[in-house]
DNA sequence: ACTTGATTGAAACACATGTTTGAATCGTGT
DNA sequence: ACACGATTCAAACATGTGTTTCAATCAAGT
């Protein structure tokens, strides 16, 4: 499509020096309207600089597409760290606190930042950034993911199968935050806001998850184990 | 990017009338690029049509977009029905036939149809074709599965809570499907051959779903549990 | 003040792409 | 054979877009 592009208003980018401006507002654009439909023109409308200066300080949109991408997720690293917990912290609350802390990344705050939808871009369909993507953000993630779930089922689960369980676990999450459009469209609308919130999705990923390893009890007992089991 | 475009070469559309050639072209190419960078050129080279064939028979390339979508999904609906199972089939059996299924439909012999990419474009970044695919072809699916997990928990889930079961297990396998080769990264090459495979993924998606519901036995039976209930 | 190198600016360039045009061609009914 | 509407075709058109150019401007360093 050729059209109407000229009814975005690319917020602009204030201060500061100007590669940073351009990588700023490349990310923004990117993020919002993909790798092709993102013009260097509105980039620069938004840094607030000439065209001419994407080609100075990057050669063309190609390699300021990866810097940005590159700049974006440094900057999430940086907001957003790791959490840790004391000693003897016990696992299922840190699997509780994992769960929360990554769909308040990924879906909190009413919309969440452009450096999450221009990762998610990468994830959706990788470029030449997304390795160092994984490498650099989602695998640690992952592997505190696995860890916790190690700590949590105590050598019952082989590491392939404590993998396995992580990806169910970034799957329940995931959907909401690349698929919330049709989630929406599936779910009543009150019903999204409370039980699909990220609090609420959060302590019903966690809860799920524990009684599916037989940390916690099922969501719905089967009346044939309970009286198995019970008295 | 305006380069080196010229390097694809859409296989062509064989026979039948040029408005179903265009279309099914449309669809791989739509599919394969996105609607930005799909170009209609490639499209007609791809249906062995003139240029301007898509303005004689569809107005311009928007409404192209959106005839191809129907198209494609009317085409997937008809291919792959939804699944049946005669009266006294056991619920278990019915959840775990229908996440294969999925997972058949979603990451089946090697590479998906084209048609399955569009759709799945659709979810991701909805435009107006979204609404009817969904209505059509997502929510059908989507309810037959709540009315299998209402049949496993025996009334002992809320609606509500039945379709936030049901959501985390689309999840589970709607990670495979759009951040496959970000799973690709953080899994060995082996591993995902042996344990991420669509069949072996049915089998751990179900498992998982059923003890978390408690209708299977867990993962990983904790300790303490073990104790408190077993000889 | 002068020089020099870095940076910025307006304009132009090259070309890809959606769309349109108007003539040629085809098929069909008379 | 003729006419007429539907369809196809090559070419052109208008515009958006990545990139380049080259002169103007700026900021030290001497």
């Amino acid at each position: 499509m050729v059209v109407a592009r000229h009814s975005r208003q690319p917020q602009p980018v204030p201060a500061e020096d100007p590669r940073d401006r351009i990588l700023t507002a490349a990310g923004r654009e990117f993020a919002e309207h993909g790798y092709d439909a993102a013009t260097v023109r509105d980039i620069c409308l938004a840094a607030n600089v000439n065209v001419a200066a994407v080609n100075y300080y990057f050669g063309d949109k190609r390699r300021l597409y990866v810097e940005s991408v590159k700049h974006a997720h440094q900057e999430r690293v940086r907001q957003v760290p790791l959490p840790e917990w004391e000693p003897g912290t016990p696992a299922p609350r840190k699997l509780h606190d994992f769960v929360a802390n990554m769909l308040e990344r990924m879906l909190g705050f009413g919309q969440p930042p452009w450096q999450v939808r221009l990762m998610m871009r990468e994830v959706l369909q990788p470029t030449e950034a997304c390795r160092e993507l994984v490498e650099d953000y989602i695998r640690p993630h992952f592997d505190l993911l696995v860890s916790i779930l190690g700590e949590l089922t105590d050598k019952r689960l082989s590491e392939p199968e404590l993998r396995r369980v992580g990806m169910s676990i970034v799957g329940q999450c995931f959907l909401y935050r690349a698929a919330g459009e049709v989630v929406g469209m599936l779910v009543p609308q009150p019903e999204i806001e409370s039980l699909h919130s990220p609090a609420a999705l959060a302590d019903h990923v966690t809860r799920f998850t524990l009684a599916a390893l037989g940390v916690a009890s099922p969501l719905a007992p089967a009346v044939a184990v309970r009286k198995d089991f019970s008295a």
